[in-house]
DNA sequence: CATCTTAGTTCAGAGGCGAAAACAAGCACC
DNA sequence: GGTGCTTGTTTTCGCCTCTGAACTAAGATG
């Protein structure tokens, strides 16, 4: 019941033309011999459409292969410099923004520090595009040559042109920072939500490369999931799925800073995993949580039981064919107890999907809230590589 | 990151002539004037192929519409007698058939009892064939007529042309079902779990008509779900997604047939239900929950808390435009609890994607699986509406 | 240097869509 | 009844895209 949409002819050229493009981004240097196998088109369509691409410096060369006997095939690549992506992760506790070239490489980067309970709409806007201003000047690029900013933000994203942000941890109920940031720039913006970034980020080069049907949790302060389905990130009708952490998992349990009870996150989110071990934090979460990890206490087995129902019920409902743990808690519960994690979820979850699913660790660390942001930006730019970008003043 | 896909100026011819489809099948009899504002394809382009669709008999006329000073519109629709579709309903009781036309009304269908505990998969597939030809003669449609057989079984169905089941109620390991019938037939073999037929046909003609992001639970013996994803059924990377009656909702609580503990199907299934107000059956389930409903036992008020905190997940998880409740039990339950199955929903949700969501009750009878079937034929049909199509002894 | 092999380009042809002109079919009003 | 007006549908024509096949390019081999 999908909606309609007709097509003309010119959607073939803009579709091809990305699909062209996605397989020369991911199969890395690439025939055009090649291309013709792995995309279906005719090797006169590609012929034509990379010299298109060529044309415009989308794409460049990139050495031969010596064939035996006949003539060598030319090596193609989306051009790394073509254009840049601005990811930035707006958090807790600090403002990071990332410049990254085409392959995702970062060349550079700003942190600013946010006074804890400053979080000031204004301001924040402000450190982003101060940021955007720093990091070109420090990489020697121009604004002409970006092709947007991806925003990382906590908290459920509008969907919608003026990014408007409902922020409970932050005291953001509808704020609407894509129209504050598109005061000071005219680039094209993408805001979503960060835990939904991050995965984006593990989908597309971290531990979930490749999967279609994945589930990408995320453990931290807050605990969260990205669902995949279809090769795109689930969003819902009003873009809040994935709220992994307030699904009950005990009716009527312990109560949760939702307001709720017996939520995910009570258990198994770094607060209640330290509160529950009778832990009184001195500031480092990451080095308490060592602590309890080491003691051998019983609440790792609980907690690792719990963490077990939860993925369980993404195994039964989702049947996704790859999780992916990630997140500060996640990883370093994952790094000694993954085996424990599977047994969990092996013991809640049933058999067939359970057995379609693999769990892995994350293999991106905390960067990857402002790489998943940048990731919006490429993975538009894949799906419809304008010739005539709209250029704009920074 | 969805799969690349090519595409030929065909595919277009193609794909606008479903869209065509689609739009006349939903909008019922429309104008060819209507139709290139609907679709956006032009005067011409609609022409033209209204013109392909009459000759080949799959688009009717259906009178005039006065226009105030011009000429009329000339009203056209599917023809409803074009093909027609079987939809088999497999249960734990009985296998019914039943033969649709293309508006979905059913023109014929009968019933064969199963013998308790007889589910020998050869003599199921021998009711269906036999079944298939009975409503054939009886409604005096020849097997040429017929665009294709839809399934709806119990279990967990294997993607792939042999329809394999796994479905442990019914002691169904591996039962190539599709295969088994294939011997019988020719005609094209739509195989899918009867919760998710139920779940199409509510998304299609029931509750859930013209939802896109939804969710339709069924609650009968068993407990599922149909998540629906951008129109059509999310089904996981093997096709078990939906599982939601094995959720926990109470980590480590009550035993569930399933083996596991704490399942949603252990607390609000009928059996898990009537267990728990301790009543014990005399054979009618449905005069059992009637009893229980009416003696205002706290176990109903419990029901409905479960219900609601299973519902409230999928709120939070899918954030859903609409949750359909369906199943016997569901729409018992529903007709006298819906306020409270709303309130308990709300209770346990987070705020924003609680307020997206509507919960209704389903529409469609016990019927709605063996209609649901037949609709996967029909999807197929609208889909791709064959010009020659492969026609077939019977 | 003739021949073979493989890679890439060019060209003609088929099929698709849309804009606009042409045609069709009523109404209204003199 | 004729003339113009309005609206719906069809036809014509030009442009775009893809593909298959012929053609060119570039190296290996003996």
């Amino acid at each position: 019941m999908a909606r309609p949409q007709r097509r003309t002819v010119r959607d073939i050229r803009r579709g091809n033309r990305a699909v062209l493009l996605r397989t020369l981004y991911f199969s890395g240097p690439t025939s055009r011999n090649d291309l013709t196998a792995r995309t279906g088109l005719s090797a006169a369509t590609v012929s034509t459409m990379t010299a298109d691409l060529l044309g415009e410096n989308i794409v460049v060369e990139a050495g031969q292969v010596e064939s035996d006997g006949g003539r060598p095939r030319v090596l193609l690549r989306v051009n790394p410099e073509y254009g840049f992506a601005v990811g930035v992760d707006v958090a807790e506790t600090h403002v990071r923004v990332g410049l990254f070239d085409l392959e995702m490489t970062e060349r550079a980067k700003v942190d600013y520090m946010l006074r804890p309970a400053r979080h000031d709409p204004e301001l924040i806007a402000r450190h982003i595009l101060a940021g955007v201003e720093v990091v070109l000047s420090d990489a020697g690029v121009s604004p002409e040559q970006v092709l947007g900013i991806g925003v990382g933000v906590p908290g459920i994203v509008e969907p919608g042109a003026d990014g408007v942000i409902h922020a409970k941890t932050f005291g953001w109920d509808g704020v609407p920072l894509g129209a504050l940031l598109r005061r000071g720039t005219s680039l094209p913006l993408f805001v979503d939500n960060g835990a939904k970034t991050m995965g984006q980020a593990e989908l597309w080069f971290g531990s979930g490369r490749g999967a279609s049907e994945a589930v990408i949790v995320l453990l931290g302060v807050g605990v969260g999931a990205t669902i995949v389905a279809d090769g795109t990130t689930f969003r819902g009708v009003s873009s809040s799925a994935g709220e992994w952490g307030h699904t009950k998992i005990v009716a009527n349990g312990r109560p949760c800073r939702c307001g709720g009870r017996g939520c995910l996150e009570a258990y198994v989110g770094i607060e209640a995993i330290l509160d529950r071990a009778g832990v009184t934090s001195r500031g480092d979460w990451e080095e308490d949580l060592a602590g309890v990890l080491a003691s051998k206490s019983p609440v790792v087995e609980e907690t690792v039981t719990y963490l077990g129902v939860g993925l369980a019920n993404l195994v039964n409902l989702i049947n996704p064919e790859k999780i992916v743990i990630g997140g500060w808690v996640g990883v370093q519960l994952g790094e000694s107890l993954l085996p424990d994690i599977r047994r969990a979820t092996a013991a809640n979850s049933l058999a067939e999907p359970y057995a379609a699913t693999s769990i892995v660790l994350g293999r991106l660390g905390p960067d990857a809230v402002a790489l998943g942001a940048a990731t919006l930006v490429l993975e538009e730019f894949l799906n419809a590589p304008q010739v005539a970008r709209i250029t704009a003043a920074g």
